[in-house]
DNA sequence: TGCGCTATCCAAAGCGGTTTGAAAATGATT
DNA sequence: AATCATTTTCAAACCGCTTTGGATAGCGCA
């Protein structure tokens, strides 16, 4: 059933029918409920195809997801975000379009994805240190949020970002409140933006206190359980073993415990743990008593977030640039408490400084 | 850049500049060429709306993720899954669009899918106990592909699945051959056909060896880690606690892990793990040794798998429904080993029968 | 030279909607 | 009753491509 065969059953034009049902106001309301009604009889859908050529809009948003070599994208934290972001697109009659390519063919696609008209928008995962698909996106011209931001980037860009600098700042002050020295940070690959922040975080909260990182203790790796693990270890055999770890995600978090506790190391009296929490739905960090301390933001929130806010942009190019900085929740778990005795020494020594 | 201003650079009519691009035959090879030529040049996209309109097809698949009570689907599995159906569909000229909706408008979703001509064909994921969604698709008329089974489906349909039941049985064989005899079953939730066929796995192995499996010893339960924790905890306090486990995923083993870690057991001494290994990308089994035993089975590759069945499918409905059996591998890791010894007369009196 | 074939190209009709510009119907006003 | 403004409806153009049904040209062969 079409539109055009809906008028003829009802003895209207197409023209009348079509502005009936999108709620156009030159048409009389006793008409337009027998349209609707007639609609609704025949089970009547415009066809998606039809609508995007006509008005010349996608009403679709497109997600890259780059393959091979920096998988690092294809993780969890991208299913909660996209579960988040799809959300809000059937809420407002969006599709969402996934495009799952190459590398190399990252680039092309933006451009193709735009030039075929295939979405109204995109949102960027991912961003690294002067990430060139910022310059790439505003080239092409076509709406976009970032889902992070990208330190170094020239030109202003809309982007949705949690305020990790300020999370691994708060979570090291937490932890050197406690009276840990020497605090290790797994942290994500450091190309990676988010990665480069929360060490800024750490380290200006290290030195604060007028403490100096040890490039020993910090490690930046892909954020799955065995890079934690590898890590931890390397870290925990070492002559002046961390007592505390800040680690980039829960599931490298799962892997440092593991080194922690094959060395027979009780958390949160051996040793401390603060991970940083994306809230993921399969993935909770326990339930009434969370397993681990941790700077807690949902990241499913944040791919509602972003989408509305690109929703919002391509209804309104105008609009310009906007940002939403969401600030990080300190949990406080079982895997954090004093630092150990037997650094007491060292510890008071510090405290004096 | 569209066709016709292309073709009026060129001089040709339109007709013939879409054929020349097409690969039609009739039309002069030394003409294709010069059109080949000037598309590149001008960086000329077909539109793809236009493309969709006239030929009546989506180029797209349709992927539907119920949202809210059931979330068991949005996992880590899942977004594995579909990177390796992207990839499949990208390198077909497909476009994945991914509709996240409330679990009530599940169907509604599906049937206008189809109505308004979105997509061409859909994968159906996470397949229940006589789901109902197979005879709805079946009825809508549009081709599709389940990842999984549906055990009680009455219509013959398309499916790719590993072999759940042989994975589990080859695993609780395994553990039995290792001297065990109080396995427990860590389970996902069993509304979830694959649960099913791997707690009948579980269960006919110990038949076969005369063994009935302890009720006190299933559990079942959405595949987190904090389930599998403490499904792993109830069973380890029990008077006759388990000395193995076989458990339903990465995620929700490593919980058991902890329960296990938690009560001073080894893993691989005191205590033995299976799991069911998806070969997640950034959730690896580890790399050389594998951390547990597991039976495995790369659900990215059945994304794959699921895509060009289902793309073959779209291309000629005629072909009828179609079906793949993986077989999943068993992979001896470390955490799994003989039977403790203080259960070596229970062993022996039974290895009698 | 003329006819039939094939190779090559084109005009025009869709695809199923939206939207513009105009016509018809209705109501208000004088 | 005639006129004008407003509602309400419609015919037709358009979105950018594919595809059908010719038309034209070039060629071989009688």
């Amino acid at each position: 059933m079409n539109l055009k065969e809906l008028a003829q059953q009802l003895g209207l034009s197409p023209t009348t029918v079509s502005r009936a049902l999108n709620g156009y106001p030159e048409v009389n309301e006793s008409t337009r409920e027998r349209v609707m009604a007639a609609a609704k009889r025949h089970h009547y859908r415009p066809n998606t195809r039809a609508i995007r050529l006509a008005t010349g809009r996608a009403f679709a948003i497109g997600h890259v997801i780059p393959l091979a070599t920096r998988h690092e994208i294809m993780n969890p934290i991208f299913a909660d975000f996209i579960a988040g972001a799809g959300e809000t697109y059937s809420k407002n009659g969006y599709d969402m379009v996934l495009s799952v390519v190459a590398d190399e063919a990252e680039h092309q696609t933006y451009r193709d994805l735009k030039s075929r008209g295939t979405v109204d928008g995109m949102i960027l995962h991912a961003p690294q240190m002067d990430d060139a698909r910022i310059a790439l996106l505003t080239d092409i011209g076509i709406p976009f949020v970032v889902h992070g931001r990208a330190t170094g980037a020239a030109l202003p860009y809309s982007w949705v970002d949690v305020n990790n600098r300020r999370a691994f700042q708060r979570a090291t002050e937490f932890l050197l409140d406690l009276g840990h020295r020497r605090i290790a940070l797994v942290n994500g690959l450091e190309n990676m933006d988010f990665a480069i922040r929360r060490r800024t975080g750490f380290v200006d909260a290290m030195a604060a206190r007028g403490l100096a990182a040890d490039p020993a203790l910090m490690s930046s790796d892909e954020m799955t359980e065995v890079s934690g693990y590898r890590a931890a270890r390397a870290m925990l055999v070492q002559d002046d073993a961390p007592t505390a770890f800040l680690v980039a995600s829960m599931i490298s978090g799962m892997g440092v415990r593991r080194a922690c506790e094959e060395r027979g190391l009780a958390l949160g009296r051996d040793v401390s743990i603060i991970i940083h929490d994306d809230d993921l739905s399969y993935m909770k960090n326990g339930e009434d008593v969370p397993i681990f301390t941790a700077t807690r933001s949902s990241v499913r929130e944040a791919g509602r977030l972003a989408a509305e806010m690109l929703l919002g942009i391509v209804a309104d190019p105008a609009l310009g640039p906007q940002q939403r900085l969401l600030e990080a929740e300190l949990i406080i778990g079982q895997s954090t408490g004093p630092a150990p005795a037997r650094h007491a020494p060292v510890l008071s020594a510090t405290a004096k400084g």
